[in-house]
DNA sequence: CTGTATCCACCGGGATACTG
DNA sequence: CAGTATCCCGGTGGATACAG
């Protein structure tokens, strides 16, 4: 599974030494199923751009998330390691998100991918139009 | 995409003309949230490793996907253009999947989160033990 | 302000059985 | 071989109410 001439650099395994298709699964499954989704990447970009942000002004920013999720997204990303949360004993009470290193590398990681969604959106809604054009 | 001196290269937007945070949404929602899941870009690793691959060779391939979640997976990639989806008129059937030059793109953009993954998932693991040693 | 606690609807996704 | 059709369960995620 290496000779494979991949056009385009596109594969990032295939290399002697690199994941085989048994851990591709557990890396998915255990890495990517709990950092990859919807609700981790809007964080991940809102606190990008904006560094230090309190709970309420995170979700302002992220927009149509609920507060449940809200909470549940930043606890999990806390305890991943994603983001660090410093809590202020005032009165009333003051928490403030931030990435670590970990989190920004992440958020770097996403960028093609945002780029991607950005650059073929439109051609995605075209698609989509014609579909339910024919339903 | 220039613009922001933002540490590190991580924030792609923030520049003038770039999307607004009311957009985020749209792309998120409409774009990744229907791309950006686990069983797509395992078939997109899948056969931008392999080339052309029948529906059987896919699901090996991918290893723990049932045959439900491969064929809803594979179809909605279709209708999004991602894979294209050719049928012999033989018997026993043969249907070949391929991807196309936009799956091609969307699989080179996720590179970056593969080789994430790859590198942090240690890290994660590590943190993983320490807090459930703490339960 | 920053959460926690419930209730509940929806659907992702596995197991299984059947078809052309 | 390449699916379609069901059943069904658990988790996601919204709405709402309450608390420190």
């Amino acid at each position: 599974m290496k000779g494979k001439p991949v056009r385009r650099g596109v594969v990032f395994k295939s290399a002697e030494g690199h994941a085989s298709n048994a851990e591709l699964d557990a890396l998915v499954l255990d890495v990517l199923g709990r950092v990859a989704d919807k609700w981790t990447m809007c964080v991940l970009e809102v606190l990008a751009q904006n560094g230090v942000l309190r709970f309420t002004r995170v979700g302002e920013l992220v927009g149509s998330i609920s507060q449940r999720m809200l909470t549940k997204t930043l606890r999990d990303m806390e305890a991943d390691g994603l983001v660090l949360r410093t809590v202020y004993p005032e009165v009333p009470p003051r928490v403030e998100y931030s990435l670590t290193e970990m989190g920004t590398s992440l958020c770097a990681a996403f960028c093609g991918v945002w780029e991607w969604a950005e650059k073929h959106e439109p051609e995605l809604r075209a698609l989509r139009l014609k579909r339910d054009a024919r339903d």
